[in-house]
DNA sequence: ACAGTAACTGCAAACGTTTGCAGAAAAAAC
DNA sequence: GTTTTTTCTGCAAACGTTTGCAGTTACTGT
């Protein structure tokens, strides 16, 4: 094998020698093909055998006695290169079993093809049907994602935009820890111009491209379905308000009940992390005394799951007695008994937009100055059993 | 600014030749520190106002009158490096707003820190887990994980399999397609002798390390759990059985019927993808004409849900005139009323140990010649409600 | 004063692509 | 037959790291 490199690349150099000085004879010609295919197929054996070696731009090149950047040009179909030429370097990449090296690509282009996702939990359905979108929208344009999760945490996800840049992706997408504040971590996306694009929980006051759900419209059909419905002490379970997300939907709560002229009672609203453990809790305070309340809008489904639990064990009929609203529309909210009522915020549609926003941004169609782009996608508000629809 | 750089580099080349030659006055090196004060500042300020060059550890080299090499080494804390230069280079790589640039180290080093993941739907609560699972561990070594979809597609997970590789993975783990019968693009990584793992949705006879839940147990041990609790004609609803997660669970399914000396009945066994709409039309079918079956066992949780929607409707009680069992314990069968018997697969387990095998395999601690690890993880059946437990 | 060792640091060559520029051959225009 | 144009290809320099090797100082012991 060895012999077979070494002649090849003499050859090759004699070959040019003449080129450059005389030309090429019909038989030089024929004599060349025959050697080349000598060649590709002992290279071709060699890559067959052992695991060593993976083959490069050059090796294709040397074998076909062609230099590497008419073969990166072939590769590449770039327009120069001829018909002729493309097929074999088609032919050798086939039998030598060549892959492209997409880091030295993308080093040289300083551009990685990938776009970067940070989410808190992949696991959550809203989340995890976002991705999807993502996904197979940036599939369209050749893109690859890199998903991360914070796990909610703040360090983690400055370490992760970190790793991101490190890997050069193209672009960024993120749905912010909850408690995350202070957002100077993602600076140096922005200043070196790389698209970045906030869904879901997203900053109030960086200056980035954002995509929400329209939590205000969210919390305030909510509750106004729920008032509709004859209900007059509305329970509010709500996240921390260092969300956008919770700021908005108890921004809309409050004005629903203004518009009914029902007061705001703060015994009856909690905030904190929502889980099942905090909303058993929060029932447990609620049905402890009197008054009790006809109605509680939980701000995600989880929550809304544990109350209707919580009312199930303690006998107290959903919707009769008491209304439940969610939100989110997680599938477990149409299996469970009674359905519950809830707001749905099309993933898929959140997921594509901000895809596509990205890939507008990288191809530079959408850059109006120092703009930044700030979208609101429409909820749904499903009325179920639980709210007495 | 440019001023600064040739003075710079013109400095410190008379430094250099200073150095070599004669060696350094006290003056000359408070000269020098003066300097590269003055440098490190300007530096920093055009870091800090234009978004154009991002700085290189050839930058930092420059301003701190060292080579490229004693930085790089500095920064990976390599042992030839005094402390003092190290603290130099770590102050000025804060003031410069220096970022690795991983792209450029992973072409040299030809490892890229991130590990592959391809399954069919990242939103389907088992594989969501196990991605959470695999993400951190791998965090725990300083790996990346760069998630994938195949969408159930074999040409799509094709693709995938050759973009992984093209980033230089360097390693994959995958679930494969439920129909993915030819698993040659994996070639590559064996080839190379890149870790692969399979989990879930393994290859039968493809070598390769594999990890799966102990399917012939889980169906085993629910249609016996059935057969105790009376059940003498038990429909099967079943994925298609190219997928070795069938074909176990399918076994299982006979035997246990076997040991109880009930016929397997071909009427009442279905084999097709797994989405409630064949779920209900497969009940549509059973509840045609009697006889009847008492039991349904579906191979996944959204069958059985919607085996019990159809019996709500239909009237029919469960657990009482028929029994319900599911497979892969997603939440929702807890919440469902009846709640669902299902089979626990410990997702959270899986991943870890996916994650734990390819790191192991990376860093050599498995590899004991060709063999490949085969793993097989426990499940667990939870009997609930819907069985009669 | 000198050899020997230890502690640092620099040189330069990689890694595998892409790409501006220039050059050769062939075709076209004069 | 010469010039111009078109079509195709090659040269060589990047991209930003890492690393074997060699070289320079400083320190140690004699």
């Amino acid at each position: 094998m060895y012999r077979w490199s070494l002649l090849a690349n003499s050859y090759i150099y004699h070959n040019n020698i003449k080129k450059y000085s005389v030309g090429f004879s019909t038989d030089l010609l024929l004599t060349k093909k025959y050697l080349n295919l000598l060649l590709l197929q002992s290279f071709a054996d060699e890559s067959n055998m052992s695991n060593r070696s993976q083959h490069t731009i050059k090796d294709i090149a040397v074998a076909l006695g062609l230099s590497a950047s008419t073969v990166s040009r072939a590769l590449n179909d770039h327009p120069h290169i001829s018909q002729e030429t493309k097929q074999r370097v088609r032919e050798a990449v086939e039998k030598l079993d060549y892959r492209r090296n997409a880091l030295a690509a993308n080093l040289r282009t300083s551009k990685s093809n990938i776009i970067g996702l940070i989410v808190p939990r992949i696991s959550m359905f809203f989340l995890s049907s976002v991705i999807t979108a993502i996904q197979n929208k940036l599939h369209e344009f050749g893109y690859n994602l890199m998903v991360c999760q914070s796990n909610d945490s703040q360090v983690l996800e400055k370490e992760l935009v970190n790793a991101m840049y490190a890997s050069r992706v193209d672009g960024l997408i993120v749905s912010a820890t909850l408690s995350t504040e202070d957002f100077s971590h993602f600076d140096i996306f922005s200043r070196r111009n790389i698209p970045l694009v906030f869904f879901d929980r997203i900053p109030r006051n960086y200056p980035a491209h954002k995509i929400q759900g329209d939590d205000y419209q969210g919390g305030y059909q909510t509750t106004l379905h729920l008032l509709e419905q004859g209900c007059r002490r509305i329970a509010f379970i709500c996240g921390p308000l260092t969300s956008n997300l919770y700021q908005d939907r108890y921004a809309g709560y409050q004005n629903a009940l203004k518009k009914y002229a029902v007061a705001v009672d703060e015994q009856i609203i909690f905030f904190h992390e929502l889980s099942k453990g905090n909303a058993l809790k929060d029932c447990d305070i609620l049905f402890a005394q009197a008054p009790y309340p006809d109605a509680v809008f939980a701000c995600n489904d989880t929550s809304a799951i544990a109350v209707v639990e919580h009312a199930k064990a303690k006998q107290i009929k959903v919707p009769e007695v008491l209304k439940v609203a969610g939100y989110s529309n997680d599938p477990r909210t149409q299996i469970i008994d009674p359905a519950i009522t809830s707001v749905e915020q099309f993933p898929l549609e959140v997921g594509t937009q901000a895809a596509a926003l990205v890939m507008d941004l990288i191809q530079q169609k959408t850059m109006p100055g120092r703009n930044f782009i700030s979208l609101t996608t429409p909820v749904d508000l499903v009325k179920r059993t639980s709210s007495g629809a």
